[in-house]
DNA sequence: CTTGACCTTCCCATGATGGGAAGGTATATG
DNA sequence: CATATACCTTCCCATCATGGGAAGGTCAAG
């Protein structure tokens, strides 16, 4: 299988496949005559195990030790789980501060008349209060 | 006013003024006699402006359209409510994707028992069910 | 005059991609 | 067999906003 056929099988492009391997996130695919990366079943597990997890938001560190952990018959789910945690804590430590500034935003918005004149709380806040 | 004292007092690093002096973010600075950049009140203005918009999540181009805004006496409060409320859509699209890989994440932690043994949802999961 | 704290420009790196050029290959059709 | 076209390869550049650091110039104090 070409790596245009493992793209489409994988859901995972053919340039990020590129990208793992050059980063060593997979094995170098081995090569046709002609110097074309071939793939297999097992490949396509792996990049499809690294899409979902890239949904999942992990990072490429990330899924390297989930990779790891998967094909390592002897892991415990402990480990698993740690990593899947503190994934879990930075996105929640994302999303507060993200909340903080769409809170932030909406009171401002809302205290703003939204007309043609050009008072705006918004400005006032970015300008600071420099008396 | 050099850029160090500059820094100290806008509250953003000398290497993020130049930055943003290079992509036109700011009008390059005058320089001393020997070439450093000089600033003045004015310009500290405008920093922690960018600082304070920065803070909220804007990006240096929304920033670029604030900072006109900012700088525009006939401009309306509501182009300024528009920036800032397309923002906050943004970053409720982004709150919502986090979240909800956050909802995932957690479900899949919760069935995992966290002991010594490899089964573990969460690598299920990112296997996915191939049958 | 030297020292140390500034400043300058320039290049490189981050993370995870996408775009695209230049050139080789495989396959189907005329 | 020639050609078209649909692949593939590597290589370089761009993103976004920023930090790190090198090599070298400047300024103030001792």
């Amino acid at each position: 299988m070409n790596i245009g056929h493992a793209a489409d099988a994988s859901g995972v492009s053919a340039k990020r496949i590129r990208y793992y391997e050059q980063i060593g996130l997979i094995d170098a695919a081995t090569r046709s005559g002609a110097g074309y990366r071939v793939y297999n079943e097992r490949d396509l597990h792996a990049l499809r195990f690294i899409r979902r997890a890239r949904q999942l938001g992990f990072s490429i560190s990330q899924i390297d030790t989930l990779l790891a952990l998967w094909r390592d018959r002897k892991r415990s789910s402990a480990d698993v789980k740690k990593v899947a945690l503190a994934h879990v804590d930075d996105l929640r430590r994302k999303i507060d501060e993200l909340q903080s500034m769409v809170d932030t935003l909406e009171d401002l918005a809302t205290r703003c008349d939204g007309g043609p004149r050009p008072d705006c709380p918004i400005l006032v806040e970015l300008q600071g209060v420099e008396s």
